[in-house]
DNA sequence: TTTAAATCTGGATTCATTCCAAATTTCATG
DNA sequence: CATGAAATTTGGAATGAATCCAGATTTAAA
């Protein structure tokens, strides 16, 4: 449940990259259990990460934090919701969550499943058709797809 | 298995849509088993098509098609790997089978799963960083994500 | 405190896709 | 045209990510 106060902030999360996790959640308006503030400690570590619901959860697993998986699922889909996270898809039948919610894009190394931020601002898309109407643009999607062997 | 035959063609399928199914799959060293030539017929209309795995098998069906949808899977990734379609991901736990193999790029519809070509000379990429190291690009991916509501 | 709403959880379930081993079909060869 | 080895097909079982569920627990407004 949004209260009142959730309306009065102005700063957004990936701007303060030194914010603890508690005030993270506080600002997206996300009730401050222990599972998410365990969550949102191991994903906002400053890093720019990309992660799987099964791979959070196993590290969370290896740091003796007691999260099912279910509940994995829940706070990675909240968290996207709320704009603390991205969602990814590049591969069937397995989604990222990326911590970089800045504009940007990915090479994606097809044999390891690694994701590797591109910066928005290096690459450019020109010669974008209109949006077929009745539809507008949500997102901008680049994958650069490598395969091993220079 | 390959044939001796199979090495002297030079036309690429893409460029001749008007092809048979059979001699498609000659051309691509493939048996014009019941099966193949049946979904190949479905598949190379002359319309550029973007199925799923279920809604093929669907089509057979309703065609008084007898495929299983086992053969189904096996017979898009063959014709994958033989250059007669293209696998696009932009859902997760679903995959589409694209007959346009030409370098082109896509609207998605989110709610509907729809997908749409862009031609690949109508849209533009530029400052693509180098690939890393011991790596090259396979492919270049545009997705441009759309919503309801213009 | 009190208490309703929100959250968490293990286990069951869904669903696309893959796997499997037996049955059938294809096709090079004689 | 017949033979046989290799390729293909198939129904059903298995997989694995993701979702669903309903009861137990926790949060936080009042
Ligand atoms: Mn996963
Ligand atoms: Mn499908
Ligand atoms: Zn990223
Ligand atoms: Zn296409």
């Amino acid at each position: 449940m949004q209260t009142m106060t959730d309306l009065i902030h102005a700063p957004t999360p990936a701007e303060d990259p030194g914010i603890q996790a508690t005030d993270r959640l506080a600002r997206a308006g996300l009730r401050p259990t222990r599972q998410r503030v365990a969550l949102a400690k191991l994903l906002f570590d400053g890093r720019d990460r990309h992660v799987t619901a099964e791979q959070l959860h196993g590290q969370a697993s290896t740091a003796d934090m007691r999260v099912s998986l279910a509940t994995v699922y829940n706070t990675l889909h909240q968290f996207t919701e709320a704009g603390l996270l991205r969602e990814v898809v590049v591969e069937a039948g397995r989604s990222y969550f990326d911590t970089n919610v800045s504009d940007h894009h990915h090479f994606f190394v097809e044999g390891s499943g690694h994701l590797l931020d591109i910066p928005g601002h290096a690459l450019e898309v020109s010669g974008l058709p209109e949006a077929p109407a009745g539809t507008r643009v949500a997102r901008v999607d680049v994958i650069i797809r490598l395969s091993a062997g220079g």
